[in-house]
DNA sequence: GATGAATGAGACTTCATTCAT
DNA sequence: GATGAATGAAGTCTCATTCAT
């Protein structure tokens, strides 16, 4: 999942041929399905979980109403894959940085950029899913075995306190939306100020704080 | 406003009851509209804003569909009325607090209670909020114009750093939240401890840290 | 309920006014309901129960799509409505003439005519009955319940054998049904000697056979 | 066409189970539609003509959605061809009774039974067909013709009034349904006692009354 | 002969909103 | 001020059918 195209909501079009239309086998049902993943991803994000249709994703990805429905079973599902996908993209970075850096010092300055970017591109989607894990069961569940999944990935990481673990996550991810937001610029908090607690929180950690 | 029923949502919203609601009052526009006010923050909690509908606000204050439309021009202006009472309620009972605690770690650990017990009786609200803020321009302008108030308000209890004061709101916020949800309960994190770091994070505040 | 329109049903028809549209106050709820029962036994009658949608019985009784779901929670329950005032209907029929018929051979004539006529007048409805009592729940709860006020209907008039009874009751039935499809007539037999049958059937019935 | 599972469908027709059907055999095209045709009668059975979709009967019988459409032009087609395959199977047993037993009392026991057997089985089934006939013309003629056809055995087996051939083949078919739906015990009268009945019908028949 | 991904019209249902009373 | 029957656009999901391989 990469960013999101800055293209506005279209209108419903007009039926395009009238039956019969040119059949546009597309490949594998993987390929189909990442299509649809991304295109939710960017629908979710455009408008909210409430504001697209599985319709419009389904067009925007190439193809027909029904087609959505053979990959995945209702909204919500291909919501949770959604979220799948952009968590382990951000975790996936995440490993790479703390494979590649060499200090702490270094490490939390680009854990913190690449978490920013990562969220700053995804400010709706991040909205919607706070909305979603107190309303629908289902998104719940998944959420709930996400952050298991994001505990695990700490512990691998070395950060063996749950605690100051389960702290550092909600923190750093909190921040992060805030700064995506634009929260704390329109509190008058410039970016880099921001950035800046960011990195000391999440060194501070690495450090064993 | 007061606290909304404990019982939490297991899937789609059931019809709503049969029968009419509490009563037919005739009463002030102001005791109306505060019903309506009351009956809506419940069904937000409870079902989440796109959960509920405005036919079903208007009958559970014991009104009719068309008398919501008397006194909101929309689905959202009631939401925003639903939220500046609750931010409201809580900044009262701050600076309530503010005003009668004598030493910083009295204040800080009675206002991490009230703040605590505020969110944890409306967590439902508070998702709903995020998402809306998202997507919904009124919405989002009516945020901004909150954070504002809790920003002076902040101001005139003494605490002047602009920039901490922001990060010390969103992170009692999130922590709150975080607590509420259950999240860090799940992460490994007992109360006990999460309420400890709230009343730290706080009292620092309060020591000018 | 009174015979179906012989009208064919016609095609969707173009979106009408484009909003704000003259708004029919059409009068009580009972009469709404009437009217929508009445529009939709027509159109199972013509298309059957799976031939028809919601939609084109609201259209069809002067409504929109919206206004059906105030008053039935779904299609079935609308085709138990329908289902059960055809039945009322028929009784009261039968009832009428047993209280002002004289002799068994009249009542007999007369019974198995208005019967008769009553079938005639809804082939497609009884067809989509049996399939409907033998695939949706909620649809053949309310047929049994319905079969046990017959067979009371059936002690009021003074006939005591429930087994006696429950065989005519489905011989008519059947007999009414297939004269009415004209199974009789394609397999060689005058409407005649099949309502002479009928006719035979109920009278020794009456006679206590 | 054997006998379908005696499960009753309880509600909505549940998702089909999501591992293919049994095997991905290559035969000859008679085999091929043979399991299509066993596919389909015991889904119509189940679940009902609108209940099933022609993907699950291809899958259900081993087939892809496309293979289903190179043996049969449409859905109904199937259908006629499953109904064709059940009265067939009927009336083979019923002229193989009646070669093989002495009395017309043996005989109509023993019709009875292989008849009540039959309806027993297929209850489902049958409660499609009427309402099929009543709405789609092209399974309103296949089941015309099969009448004729049904006449003419009656005829082969010795009977020759066609007006009382007719009312003995739709009451015993009504009666053998009534039993078969359970609607006879539930107004009171035991199996024993409606196999009676069933069983005079056809002896009266079979001596001439 | 078989596949199976794709289609797209359309059914069922919801709900924010209106307006005549 | 309140009512409440009615609206109608729109969203979720289904399924008979096609066709390129």
């Amino acid at each position: 999942m990469t960013r999101p195209p800055s293209t506005r909501r279209a209108g419903p079009a007009k039926r395009a041929t009238a039956s019969a239309g040119p059949r546009a086998v597309r490949g594998t049902p993987e390929e189909t399905r990442a299509r649809l993943v991304a295109a939710a991803g960017a629908a979710f994000e455009h408008d909210g979980y409430f504001g697209t249709d599985t319709n419009r994703i389904a067009k925007a990805a190439g193809y027909a109403p029904g087609t959505f429905y053979k990959h995945f079973a209702d909204k919500a599902e291909i919501f949770v894959a959604v979220y799948e996908a952009w968590i382990a993209r951000e975790w996936d970075g995440v490993a790479a940085i703390v494979a590649d850096a060499r200090t702490p010092t270094e490490k939390a300055a680009r854990i913190a950029d690449a978490v920013l970017e990562h969220h700053r591109a995804w400010p709706g989607l991040r909205a919607s899913l706070r909305a979603l894990v107190a309303t629908e069961p289902a998104i719940r569940r998944a959420h709930r075995a996400s952050r298991r999944i994001q505990m695990a990935r700490m512990a691998e990481l070395g950060l063996d306190d749950v605690g100051k673990n389960a702290i550092l996550l909600l923190t750093v991810e909190r921040i992060a939306d805030a700064i995506a937001d634009g929260e704390l610029r329109e509190l008058g908090m410039g970016d880099d100020e921001a950035r800046g607690r960011l990195v000391a929180v999440i060194e501070d950690r690495l450090r064993g704080r």
